[in-house]
DNA sequence: AATGAATGAGAATTCATTCAT
DNA sequence: AATGAATGAATTCTCATTCAT
């Protein structure tokens, strides 16, 4: 249970010099994770990477799973960071399509200038660790789209509300890719055709609703 | 370009025993890449889940990587069975609801049946082989769909249909795990509200066709 | 607790060239850890010693640690042969200076033959391992020492019996490399003074019971 | 040859802060030594022990060596004293009993007084130059007492004195931690039966002597 | 064909020591 | 002098693959 502490740093950096090559390491692993993946990269292909020796990197991270744990708390407060300014009290009300095409295109945005994210979060229950990391993150998305729904679905029981912010979540993750994959012009077309196959459901899912009542 | 030989099993094997211990190896690989994924299975672990040893795996396989291949292969085969037997010309004139419902009953059926299935060919983009072999498997059900579709679709432009037929089988894809991971009332549930989410996409996609005309 | 198996062996070698190296690379640690410590000593230049590769060393040992384990265990039961064959009943009721004498000229001799034992049992407390190992070697001759001298000690308290062999052991383990340093006309005299100081003692203690009476 | 400098101070403290942090640092290792062992023993950790940086370790101390020696002569001086203060002219002529009494309590209370010397220079002969400074350590004391024995046995030669003082020196040294892993009451037990044990040895060898006249 | 031992390149990690600030 | 970051050779151990029997 106690085996790991949750810290992924060995130690907080002490001089300028110290912060600078954290980060430079986590940009290192950040690129090499995304060419090779977390299995294919050595720690020393990442320090060659931050131009930097092991030794150097095992300074600061305990070993090459900080690096993993590390990654993903950068992400998670880039996401922290997005949601919080995007999805307001204010945006909750818009029009069901104009909030889909707000969601997607941000997340989008997000998912094309974070090349390591995809990497990253994308399959692999290899480690422990990162399985544990994505599931987080997911889970931490969930919420946020549960929140929002809150709105359109009132009668929705929970559990409910919760499966359809996963399903949310999980095929926007998944198509996600098929938009990066082509080129710009497909690349609209791709994302307007997620648009809409998320808000043909919901859509269909508040029409069920209403029936219901 | 000839680094790799294309063949998966070093030798056809001339006997009974032979075919016999090639399957048990399979179903041993299959179990053994399941539980801990490719990376982390070892040949002698394989080997030793099949009651075998090195040795004989290594006579019929020339590499670890041949193992992999081999498996995708009778996914594929599986898949192929399914696909004739499901996708036929009479299934494709039903009622849309009504094939989304054979279709996506079919596919958890088959994803629910093979669990070495679900491991190996989610994610990973780490190993080159398995993501070649990953995505021959994604690309062959598109083009199942996406014949399916001509039918339903007969104006749409090649590349949309194409577009189209990668959403289903993509979100499908992702989509599936979700019902796996709940119990079995939570299951029929979740199998009904993925129907509905293609289904609700698949009839606004095709009305905005039948608009355009 | 348990953490570690008491298993030396990480499997029984089922071939005959498998057992033959495992004494081939016990051998060679034997000489390396001699030569240069147990800590000094690496695993490849053990493996070296023996003839052998890294990875023939980890085939049947899991660890460096369980080399110095197996080790112990050769030396210990070496003694324990030595044990039964020389300390019978018969020689329990030999006079004092003899008793002494067989004693000593005996471990001399094992300690003589064994150079290994003597860098493996003496000091390095660095090694928990290492530490339980001689410390139960140590128990054990104690215990030996201890049943001996239940006949000459009779009226003794079991702390006290205990104690006199605790100290037989530690002096005579303390007092052997001294002869060893020493050339041969050297050594007989240093044995000599050995046995001179044990059964000096004795008389003393022994003297000092049949007074109390 | 001239591969190590004799050395063990980098420089002479030129200032009072250096002298302190030089008892710092010497303390600190003394502490980790005697937990860890000498191999086991980082200079960082011992930097830390003393509440200061690696690099400050090294501007007093070449290496992790210099260290150990410098320990050694504390330990050194320490002895030293203690011979100077009880071993005297005086001394010499108690009683053989009394002597033996003097010696084993007064020595007794050093090793109780100071765990590492304990845990540096009891076995481990692994480091070159530890063994070089246990056994210069070792030498010494032998050759006090060796002096002492002048009184006692006028007739002796010179190689049996040393034998004899050698092997005083060395059963004490194996016999104390004895009386150390014991309670308070069993503490004084051993201490009288080593003292036992030395003097009846002595006794014995100086009838033996007597009667060889 | 089968078995299991042999091989050795390669990976993660440590730590004495040096260097920049 | 002091601090703490940088270095990289050295070490333990793994595992795909080959070989002897």
């Amino acid at each position: 249970m106690a085996k790991k502490k949750t810290a992924t740093l060995r130690r907080q950096p002490q001089q300028e010099r110290g912060t600078r090559r954290i980060t430079e390491l986590l940009d290192a692993a950040d690129r090499v994770f995304a060419q090779v993946g977390y299995e294919g990269a050595t720690t020393n292909a990442i320090a060659k990477e931050a131009g930097a020796s092991v030794g150097s990197l095992y300074q600061f991270f305990p070993d090459k799973e900080a690096l993993l744990l590390a990654l993903a708390d950068r992400y998670r407060s880039a996401l922290h960071e997005i949601h919080d300014r995007v999805f307001t009290a204010e945006t909750a009300r818009l029009p069901l399509a104009q909030l889909y095409d707000l969601v997607v295109e941000t997340l989008a945005g997000f998912y094309a200038a974070h090349p390591g994210f995809r990497s990253l979060f994308y399959g692999s229950t290899t480690t422990p660790a990162l399985a544990a990391a994505a599931a987080t993150l997911h889970e931490e998305c969930v919420q946020r789209v549960e929140a929002m729904m809150a709105h359109g679905l009132p009668h929705a029981s929970p559990a409910r509300r919760r499966l359809l912010a996963d399903m949310n979540v999980t095929a926007l993750k998944a198509l996600l890719p098929l938009a990066e994959a082509s080129n710009a012009r497909c690349r609209a077309e791709v994302l307007a055709e997620i648009k809409r196959m998320l808000h043909a459901h919901m859509q269909a899912v508040m029409q069920c609703e209403t029936m219901r009542e």
